[in-house]
DNA sequence: GTCTATAGGAGGATAGAC
DNA sequence: GTCTATCCTCCTATAGAC
């Protein structure tokens, strides 16, 4: 898997995390791929082909991680826990929610709708585990699991924000510790 | 205030609320402030300048009003409940917190460190909040307030997230509503 | 499949006249 | 203070040869 058209979308995925859409251009793709004009175009109608195929793929690639940990062993609050503590790459941010900054991703339906799919399928699942904590006891009955479940996302997505704008790990970590402390049922 | 100087800060504000930093051209912002180039690089060094100048006014423009919410009437719990309520442009996005996404303004302390300001700034007013909540037992005790406030805050952050990569307010609102559910302490 | 050549336009900035 | 002219580089894409 790694001929010309694989090393161009592995590019594309660095290059997009790194800079963003708008500011990726396929020269640098190109070249970080170590392929030519020629060749990209010959596998890819353009830059939007490309960065579709890119988004596409990190998307498949972050599900089975996320949804072993959330199907994985131990009570639901351990699996919920474990999900939100998982290392990331905090001041890089989130490979696929920094995209949602730029116009022309949200512009083209190709482009978002991978994204959204995401962040979709996440939330369900969050939601899934909550309502199994709510049954076991271990989060407060009174709480709506979906809107829950949208909440701990967004503390992720919210604490790159945070810690990039404070170039530091450490904002990120306080949120996540304390939406973990408010989801847990008082003793 | 209505002078070529203040024109372009507030045509370099809006673009930059819409396109981000490095998608923002000084053409674009001259041509919408009706401004030369030979006006702009006689009041800027350049574009970062220019730009920094548009971010510290953004920010001062959003400190008084959470400021008076926060420090408004109401119990602790209800000004929290109306600075977490209050109407956002969520599918616009955060001004300042969009601009973190963009290498090229966390690579300057120029342009980062005010935005960094306004972040700790209300993250600090929060915590102050929300251990004024606690003592009236509005809120759980047993919850760190800086973790917390942190918290709040990128669930904010967050929730802009969620919201454009769906194309719609909804899941802002679910994750606002959601935190707001946690926050409360038990009856 | 991949290469090179080429193209029109935009980006960011400087220089000097008015 | 503001205007116009000018500069070099990068952008994205197309064309046609190998």
């Amino acid at each position: 898997m790694d001929d010309a058209r694989s090393r161009l979308i592995t590019s594309a995925q660095e290059l997009l995390w790194e800079r963003g859409y708008t500011a990726t251009s396929p020269r640098a793709i190109q070249s970080r791929a170590g392929a030519g004009q020629g060749s990209m175009y010959h596998h890819f109608t353009g830059k939007a082909d490309l960065a579709g195929a890119a988004i596409r793929r990190t998307a498949e690639e972050m599900t089975p991680g996320a949804r072993s940990r959330l199907e994985g062993p131990g009570s639901p609050l351990e699996r919920l826990r474990a999900y939100l503590r998982v290392e990331r790459d905090v001041l890089r941010g989130c490979r696929l929610g920094r995209l949602v900054q730029d116009q022309d991703v949200v512009t083209d339906p190709h482009l978002l709708e991978p994204i959204d799919a995401v962040f979709s399928g996440t939330i369900a699942r969050l939601a899934e585990v909550l309502r199994e904590a709510q049954e076991a006891g271990e989060v407060r009955a009174d709480a709506d699991p979906d809107q829950v479940a949208a909440t701990l996302v967004a503390v992720i997505q919210g604490g790159y924000v945070l810690a990039r704008a404070h170039g530091s790990t450490e904002r990120y970590t306080a949120a996540i510790e304390g939406v973990l402390s408010l989801v847990t049922a008082s003793p």
